[in-house]
This record gives C-alpha cells, structure tokens and sequence, in this order.
DNA sequence: GCATATTTGTCCGTATGTATA
DNA sequence: CTATACATACGGACAAATATG
C-alpha cells in the first residue's frame, strides 16, 4: 500500500470514528447530515470498507442512525428522546448518590470539575463550563466505581450532547447550575446521600426544563 | 451473485450477528472460542467483511472481544464482571421499581413471565425457566416505559447469560427464585412501590450469591 | 533466535439491488 | 419509466502481525 499506516495500537477505523465523534460533538456534522460512504472515505483516505466499521461503531453509540439501503445519518434528537435520556440519567444518577457507602468519598474529581466549571463561567468561556458540567456528572456516577455505569453514562450524555446544537444559548442553559454543581459537592463532602440526591433530581428536573424550553424556542420538533 | 439475498429488511450483516447470537447463549460457542474470521465465514457462507460487520456489532454488546491483530473470542465473565453486572441490575430494576408512579401499573407481561416460569418448573424443564426469569425482569425494568431503559436492561441480560454456561446446575440456580418471582409480582399489584423495590433487592443479592457460589465451584477465576 | 505458515488488517474492483430525481 | 446515484455484498489482493516449527 502507498499510505503509510498511522499507528498499530489503533485500527484504521477506530480513528475514522474518534474523528468523526468529534466532528459530531463539535457541531462540525450536525444532526441530520447524511454520511455518504464515498465522498467522506475519500475526505478521510481510507476505504469504503474501513469507514463502514466506524459507522456501525458510531451507529451503535446511537450518535448515527442507519436506515437500510438509504445510507446513514448524524442522529436527530426527538422531543421524546430527550424526555428519555433525563429519565435515564435521573434514575442511574441519583441511584448512584443513594446507593453510595458511608462516607468520606473519595472526591477530587467532582471537585476539579466544579471550580474548572466556576473559572470557565467567571471567564465567560461558556463551552469550557460546558465541558466541565459534563466532566462533574460523570465524575459524580464514577463514585460508584462500577465500569459498566461508568459506560452506560458517558453514552448518554455523548447522545445528549446531540441535543445542544440546537439550542442556541448555552448560556442561559449552563450558568444555573455552575452554583448548584458547588452545593451538590459540598452536601457530599458533608456526607448526607440523600439529601444530595434530592438535590440533583430536582437540578435535573430543572436541567430537562431549560433544555427542552430552549429547543422548544428554537423550533425543535 | 450466486447467493440469493435472504430478505432486503434486514442486512446480512444483522443476520449473521444474530446468528452468532444465539450460538452464544445457547452455549454452542462457548466463553473464550476464538472466532476464525475465514472458517466462519464460509461456514456461514458471507464474505470476510460482512462477517467482520457483524463481529463488530457483537463486540459492542460485549459478546465478543476484540484483540488487536488477534482475532475475537466468545467473551469471558470474570468475577469482577458478575459482581459489576450485579451491581448495575440492582441500581436500575431497583430504581425502577421506585419511580414508578402511583399504582396501578400493567402487570400482564410480568404476569405471564411468572406463570411460564412455575409452569416450566413444575414440568422440570430449567433451560425453559431460565428463559422465563430473564423475561421477567426485562417486562419488570418494561414498566418504566423507557427505550434506553429496556436497551440497557437487554444488554445486562444478555451479557449476564455468558456466566450462566459455566454454572452446572441451572436448576439450583432457577428454582428459589420462582415463587419469589411471584412474590414481587403480588407485591407490585398491590401497589406497594417500596416493599417490591425492597423484595427485588434482596432476590438480586440471593441470585448473586447463588450465581457466585456456582461459578466458584466450577472453578472460575 | 530464525524461518515459515497462518491469520488478521486494509484496500480495491465490481456486480446487484434500492431509492429518488 | 428511465436514469442516476448510492448502498449492499462479494471476492481478490497484499502488507503486517502473530503463531508455529
């Protein structure tokens, strides 16, 4: 072959769909797009064969949708889904909290998240606090310690992120709750489980609120 | 090409993978098979890439790892993995069970699943209350009417069934649990949220332990 | 440690079927 | 209805890595 193979540690395709990921994440395909197979293997300059795997990968982390014999698509997020993906989080997120041990947890990780998220609003970097909002819930479900949680989560809020291209504000969408990310913290550290999850059902309750508003103004279906 | 295409609502690819599917719940293709990409492709009578395909869809649902270089194998459930697969059930059926809003809920699938198991019991037939019980806890985590929910929940299932052929004795494993089954299906139409979600997490612990002690007496690492 | 055989990773060309203008 | 574009699936090829003797 003439092109020279990247690196071994990675197969081909699990580059294209790391690439492609982002370009999804960043808005860079946005939802609705269709992939053709032959324009974007010969963008990327890998075989049809190769992008094809990466598109099964990405379709089975739901961020591609693939309709049979049409071809595949960056995955649009109904008002329904949504409503789904807080169900989820809102079930897995504060059953985690509930189901914590006795305390002290071991909780450096929220706790970077939280000031990062507090130096990005004060700089008014609103896509840094969003990145570090993302980081907090997933550093609050890895206090499980359970792989498959860990998983499970990163895959939602991957498809949640789906759901933001739409709305245009993130400021309006973040800024509320780079305080409440500090309260939900320090209730940890004070080591009451349940209040703390009473604290995030309605942090989500609100979450859901301001999303689902701000796609609702947007004109999202 | 000589091969007639099957049916055009589903691609080969999705074939072959369920194919392999049941192979792997049925036990024919046991816990750490290599998988060679040329004898199964002919034994399948699909090409290399297609069969790829459908590795990769089987390798995210965690039937299948990938090495590198190396080829992929029928999964193996280590004791750490049943203990996280355990850990991930009760949080969610149970967290379910808790959300559900006021009674009364549509208990007709979980019914059924409870009948088939006592009946396969009573006629001795265990692989047929085996399929029962994880019928039962998949219309259980149904009551939620959450998609993502009843995904994760199938994957669970499906993953979990990989520790079920090192286990000799299906009966010990199944048989407890049939009354406790309909224990919890009582419990939830008579509407008590709290008491069920009790019941479910203690039956989850039991299972564990049985499932734990068979593998151990088996020799699983 | 080395040479060889086997298997995987990747790409290409092509025939066929399907959807859409 | 035809034509075009595209997706599906196959088979062959060769490089690279692994396994085997």
């Amino acid at each position: 072959m003439t092109t020279p193979r990247g690196d071994a540690r990675h197969s081909t395709a699990a580059r294209v769909a790391q690439t492609l990921r982002t370009w999804i994440a960043e808005g860079e395909l946005p939802p609705g797009r269709q992939l053709s197979e032959d324009s974007l293997a010969t963008t990327l300059a890998v075989s049809r064969n190769t992008l094809r795997e990466a598109f099964r990968q990405l379709t089975h982390e739901r961020l591609l949708v693939h309709e049979f014999n049409r071809g595949v698509f960056v995955r649009v997020l109904s008002a329904g889904d949504v409503e789904d993906l807080f169900y989820v989080r809102r079930l897995i997120e504060c059953a985690v909290v509930r189901e914590l041990g006795p305390p002290p947890y071991g909780l450096t990780g929220l706790a970077t998240a939280v000031t990062a998220g507090e130096q990005a609003a004060a700089a008014g970097d609103w896509t840094a606090v969003a990145s570090a909002n993302i980081h907090f819930h997933r550093s609050l479900v890895a206090l499980a310690g359970s792989p498959r949680t860990d998983e499970i989560m990163s895959r939602l809020l991957a498809e949640l992120r789906l759901a933001l291209h739409t709305a245009v504000t993130p400021r309006t969408l973040y800024e509320p709750f780079v305080p409440r990310n500090r309260a939900l913290h320090d209730a940890l550290e004070a080591g009451d489980r349940h209040q703390s999850a009473d604290l995030l059902a309605a942090y989500l309750d609100d979450s859901q609120a301001a999303l689902t508003k701000a796609n609702a103004e947007a004109g999202v279906p």
